[in-house]
RNA sequence: GCAGCCGUGGCGAAAUUGGCAGACGCGCCGGAUUUAGGUUCCGGUGGGAAACCGUAUGGGUUCAAGUCCCUUCGGCUGCACCA
């Protein structure tokens, strides 16, 4: 068969016919099936998008030929840096490159032949989508989710914007690697913190990969502790410091406040003042870098004043010192260098007090620092508490005292989601000198992302010094104003756009809620495992948040997730331009089509674990595929009649059957390798059937027929050919999957294997009705002449596997 | 450093979740068809002459361990002073 005929042959019949529209009639029928879109690249697709796209359609044909109404849609997630980085080298400007590599990518990803339905298609840059993203942001802002504060925050000198927490690896920027460095700016952050909570305790809900739900609980981070106030001898104030170990809380030496803590400032002493500058001058200019390394040398200084401890009234000394976050907890922390490392090397370094008041218990190591719980001592009233106990009730007796309280943390923070770039949807807010900060109203949406203007990075927003854009008349008093010259993050794009598919034209609405509630939540969602902690989490707060603002009626997006593996290079790296090892599936689909193409890489690889390219088996499903047609071909002309089904029929209706069964079984759990090894089984059954006996009735015909069918989801332009072949009506996509026949399962006899001492030692064949003890007898004739006439001291009978004699 | 995952033939990988390790395919070997090569079809293929031994290593639990528990080694991923 010449398949590149056929492929281009069926595409064209699947577009007139309009076989792969979503019928919203059939909506009580919906599977969503979502693959995270794309980033639309000047680059072709190479075989990691096809590992991600062809696989996925082979489970959205399934779905559909099992009867559920497939909704999968693609779409193209198109602002973002790599455009606008590319507009500064070659000055073609964003839209249009983007535009023009996504007509590109259209046509390509029409080639792997997927049931996409193109009517639904959306891309992030256009004004009838960002119009949309601006109107979150407005709800959210409503809501106060969306907030402007001064902060320290991540900037990439190279990037020259700030980023996310998340957008932050190893102390690099995620997108070019530059070291972050860190800035304090004013800001604009979504509260996801106001989620903690539930985006940890739904991770149980989800049907989502272990790892995947560990890495985010570990990012949204957990932990039970308390606050413990301190007064400041001679002052007023008082500042509390978070612990988890508030059983220490005896053998505090001192204390230590972040240099961001505005109550540095205050507490300073005259003395000290000059030394407390530059330590905070300091530290602001050290890297995100260098102040992760571990070997770096703790610093600190005197601030020269003195904190109370609440617990025994002992006055110790305050400093400040960088390895205290100002973000985390209170910007303060109690330091007790007997029982904590860092505070341990801290206190060496400066030469502070270590007082020990946890005994070591019972095998605990006696080294400092002793970190390990154990026993309190030198601890007043709480002496032989063990550490468990009393880190619960020291909070608790300060708390009756108005002192402290039990306090719960996460190491989550809030999303900064502005962005010093221009290829980004433009952040609706405007800034009046009388009236402050206000909101673009929303009638007034869009607003427009400027085409003219000058993108060259120089630190400062590209739209601040585009005028026309920059002056606007203030909402509220009319006079003169300017606005927002930052755009958003482009995850902001991302975090929504899945509830825009199903209602991609509403000019009305962001999306008919009635209707999204129907549509969603997605049913089966594809993408990489990169966005553990981003997208996917992102995600989970919009949806959450638009749930309580009403515009939703389900707490996840997405119920069930799998994160397809990676194509590497066949050096063993990640294919990539530089190291000139991307694989171009080009060539291997000219040789041998899509469908061999698809199927060689859903059956070479385990889908959630990818692996090194090389393209040995390819021929192998090339010769695979010529077999299935032959066994087609052997149907032409064939006298069929009907008889009763004799042992080679039932042989082989039960390994169509078993078949039938596992490809099903492992579709849902997108076990595509061994989907496919079960299939070509049964095509070694046919042929070992079709050899065997040479008066065939209609039962071989069905047995290709289902052969057929069970195979369109992985190979749909060759089976759509075969099917037509046979004779059958179009569409092979709008057949049933075949169902699996329990019955054809019962097996007159059953084979076990008989064990003595856990060793195999014969084989027997039993009827699969046969009780256990007449399992049990059979075996012990079996193997009676090895047993020379010794009683067995016990049998064990596992029905359907096996039987262990212990001799 | 902390957390998690992984380690199975010459190769890509399976193993119904504690029950006959290596399914399926590649490669290789042999046979049939063919003038020959290729194609196709059939058979063999973890090691060992065998008893037996085999799932990175050493121990443990169990009638039974690739699977569960502990040790060591190697690889991957995430987090990284979060008090």
């Amino acid at each position: 068969m010449d398949l590149i005929k056929v492929e281009s042959k069926w595409q064209k019949i699947w577009a007139d016919t309009g076989l792969y529209k979503f019928h919203r009639d059939r909506v009580d029928k919906k599977w969503y099936v979502l693959e995270m879109f794309s980033y639309p690249s000047g680059a072709k697709l190479h075989a990691g998008h096809w590992y991600n796209y062809g696989p996925s359609d082979t489970y959205a044909r399934f779905k559909r030929m099992q009867g559920y109404e497939v909704f999968q849609p693609m779409g193209f997630d198109a602002f973002g840096l790599p455009a606008e980085n590319y507009a500064i080298k070659t000055g073609i400007h964003p839209q249009d490159s983007t535009m023009k590599n996504i007509a590109t990518m259209e046509e390509q990803l029409k080639k792997i032949g997927a049931t996409y339905d193109w009517d639904y298609e959306l891309y992030t840059c256009v004004p009838e989508y960002y119009k949309w993203t601006q109107w979150l942001f407005l709800q959210l802002y409503k809501k106060g989710l969306a907030y402007r504060k001064e902060a320290p925050v991540n900037w990439c000198p190279s990037c020259n914007t700030v980023l996310a927490n998340e957008q932050v690896v190893q102390g690099e920027c995620e997108r070019c690697g530059t070291t972050v460095i860190r800035k304090n700016l004013t800001q604009w952050f979504f509260k996801i913190t106001e989620y903690a909570e539930e985006l940890l305790r739904d991770l149980d809900k989800l049907d989502w990969p272990e790892k995947t739900k560990l890495m985010q609980k570990n990012w949204i981070g957990k932990s039970y502790g308390g606050e413990i106030e301190f007064a400041i001898k001679g002052r007023e104030e008082t500042f509390r410091v978070f612990t988890t170990r508030a059983d220490t809380a005896f053998g505090v030496t001192y204390v230590v406040l972040a240099p961001e803590n505005p109550l540095v400032d205050v507490i300073t002493t005259p003395e000290q003042k000059a030394a407390v500058e530059e330590y905070k001058l300091n530290a602001s200019k050290v890297t995100e870098i260098d102040r992760l390394a571990s070997t770096r040398e703790k610093t600190g200084v005197m601030t020269g004043a003195y904190a109370i401890n609440p617990v025994n009234g002992r006055e110790v000394p305050i400093l400040v010192a960088d390895y205290v976050l100002a973000s985390y907890g209170t910007g303060a922390v109690m330091g007790v260098a007997a029982h904590d490392e860092r505070d341990y090397v801290f206190a060496q370094k400066l030469g502070l007090p270590i007082e020990r008041v946890v005994k070591s218990a019972d095998g605990g190591s006696d080294d400092l620092p002793y970190c390990d719980y154990g026993v309190m001592i030198n601890s007043g009233e709480f002496d032989g508490m063990t550490s468990e106990e009393g880190k619960i009730a020291v909070i608790r007796k300060l708390e009756k005292e108005g002192k402290g309280a039990l306090k719960t943390n996460y190491r989550l923070r809030d999303w900064l989601v502005s962005r010093q770039r221009y290829w980004g949807a433009p952040i609706p807010m405007i800034h009046c000198e009388h009236c402050g900060v206000v909101p673009v109203p929303e009638k007034d949406l869009p607003v427009r992302l400027p085409y003219n203007v000058d993108f060259t990075p120089d630190g400062v927003s590209p739209l601040a010094k585009c005028e026309e854009f920059m002056n606007v008349t203030c909402p509220v008093c009319g006079r003169p104003a300017r606005r927002d010259p930052d755009t958003l993050d482009t995850f902001v794009c991302s975090s929504w756009y899945y509830l825009r598919y199903p209602d991609n034209r509403n000019s009305e609405k962001a999306f008919d809620t009635e209707w999204i509630n129907k549509m969603l939540p997605v049913d089966k969602y594809i993408g990489g495992a990169e966005h553990a902690c981003m997208h996917l989490l992102y995600a989970r707060f919009f949806t959450k948040a638009l749930r309580d603002m009403g515009y939703l009626n389900f707490d996840e997006p997405f119920l069930s997730l799998v994160h397809q593996g990676t194509i590497l290079g066949s050096d063993g790296f990640k294919m990539s331009k530089s190291r000139g090892n991307v694989v171009s599936p080009d060539d291997s689909i000219s040789k041998y089509g899509a469908d061999a193409f698809r199927v060689y890489l859903m059956f070479g690889f385990s889908y959630v674990e990818g692996g090194p390219w090389n393209d040995n088996g390819l021929d192998s499903i090339s010769r695979f595929f010529d077999r299935v047609e032959r066994l087609v071909t052997k149907c032409y002309g064939m006298n069929f009649g009907d008889a009763p089904m004799q042992k080679a029929e039932k042989e082989l209706n039960y390994v169509r059957n078993n078949t039938i069964k596992s490809v099903s079984a492992d579709l849902e759990t997108f076990s595509f390798n061994t989907a496919l090894a079960r299939v070509m089984e049964y095509v070694n059954a046919i042929y070992a059937y079709d050899s065997a006996v040479s008066a065939k009735t209609s039962f071989f015909k069905d047995c290709v027929r289902d052969l057929v069918l069970l195979m369109a989801p992985f190979a749909p332009h060759f089976c759509e050919e075969l099917w037509e072949m046979l004779g059958q009506p179009y569409s092979v996509f709008n057949q049933a999957y075949p169902v699996c026949d329990e019955k054809a399962l019962v097996r007159d006899e059953i084979e076990l294997a008989v064990q003595i001492n856990s060793k195999l030692r014969a084989r027997i064949t039993v009827a699969s009705t046969a009780s256990k003890s007449e399992i049990e007898s059979e075996a012990l004739k079996a193997v009676e002449a090895q047993l020379n006439g010794a009683a067995p001291k016990k049998v064990i009978v596992v029905p359907g596997r096996l039987v262990n004699i212990i001799a």
